[in-house]
DNA sequence: AAATATTTTTAGCCTTGTCTAAAAATATAT
DNA sequence: ATATATTTTTAGACAAGGCTAAAAATATTT
């Protein structure tokens, strides 16, 4: 059985690895769960000792084959506690992060099979990740940064890369929602800036925006 | 904020004081909790700084009226979650406990309030224990043992007194659910066995089944 | 009322998870 | 290749929450 830091570790180390695809370092540990770099040399340790990752003194550290279902489960039932405070508390997606953080750390079989049935196993979460099976095998979707589309090209919005409360929220104002099909217009060379049409309306989108979405490619 | 310890302690106080009527002892809370006296005493000491509880050394424990709240609250959502668990995901009435017990703690007024709603703001969980409102406020049932009751008195099963999982399987068995009437048709004063109908069959009860099971007098 | 029993508190120690400051290892730059 | 910078680990301290053993306070007997 695993403490709540213990799964507080793996998790961040299991999003970096992915992320990054491959070995973490102490620092990047640190940062993602802004605590110190020490703190982590300790804590390392005693998961290494627990088999759920394997540790190189000054190298990286990368999970075990036992890690990563441990992690996965975890992020399972983070993305599926969110599908349910969008689907069936009427939460909407900036809201449900901090919650499900909480969650995420229940410990019962039976909760998190039930749960997914009652949300008729979803695939993915309300940002568009996608949900760990129970062996913590994920389907990827091909997916691409709205900003690597070219003019004239078409996608659907799967998801997003940022997802802090302010960009969630932004989207929202535009009325920027999965689902969605957007359509690149003009490309401007001079701030990478895109003019889009979503909804049947032209809209004028930043870079900045351009790079926090993910589209599926039509 | 209270840690979870903090809101464990609060939550015995609570039942022991609801119990009982009056101010609770180390003991009492010690043996509620598993723990030893010395380290009930350590967190009473704690938690009176913190204003939830009144303390006199070697006198009685006594929530005050914001411990009361705090204590209600986790009630509160304990028993929320249990419907939940029930009416929702299938779990049967000696499941949920252990579930409910880790669900309790989370934090997040809004899940609590939607929750409540979604369930259609239930007045009772699955052991027929009231669930206090926001205010911490409890309506009470008029409700007796079914020990108490004479020969041909009748009553509707609206809670149990120990909600073990062995007591409450042994329910299932019997096909004896809340809700349900019976009728006392003998008492045996030999061993304080009941014979009662229930469902319109007639079945034979022990003294223990009886001062276990709660009903409301009709 | 004294003697005995019980309950409660105190004192000191342990573990977990964190921190700071300093030392050691590795990486980068000149 | 040596000096400098960065990263990582170690050492020592601290707070929370728990434990044991002993002391102090309260209750109960005789």
């Amino acid at each position: 059985m695993f403490t709540l830091s213990e799964e507080n570790y793996l998790k961040a180390i299991y999003h970096l690895e992915l992320d990054t695809g491959k070995g973490v370092s102490t620092n990047a540990i640190a940062k993602k769960l802004e605590t110190k770099a020490s703190s982590v040399s300790d804590m390392i340790k005693k998961l290494s000792e627990k088999d759920v990752v394997v540790y190189k003194k000054y190298k990286g550290v990368t999970l075990t084959g036992f890690g990563k279902k441990i992690a996965a489960s975890i992020v399972r039932k983070h993305r599926l506690w969110e599908v349910f405070l969008v689907d069936k508390l009427n939460f909407s997606w900036d809201e449900v992060h901090d919650v499900a953080e909480q969650l995420e750390h229940i410990k019962s079989p039976k909760l998190v099979n039930q749960l997914d049935s009652f949300l008729g196993f979803p695939s993915h979460d309300p940002h568009g990740d996608p949900i760990p099976d129970k062996d913590g095998g994920l389907k990827i979707i091909e997916k691409s940064l709205l900003s690597t589309l070219e003019k004239n090209e078409t996608g659907v919005c799967v998801g997003v890369n940022d997802s802090s409360s302010e960009f969630l929220k932004f989207l929202d104002k535009k009325e920027i929602t999965l689902g969605k099909q957007i359509i690149v217009l003009e490309k401007e060379d001079f701030d990478d800036s895109l003019s889009i049409q979503i909804d049947g309306k032209k809209l004028s989108i930043s870079n900045k925006i351009a790079n926090n979405l993910y589209v599926q490619k039509s």
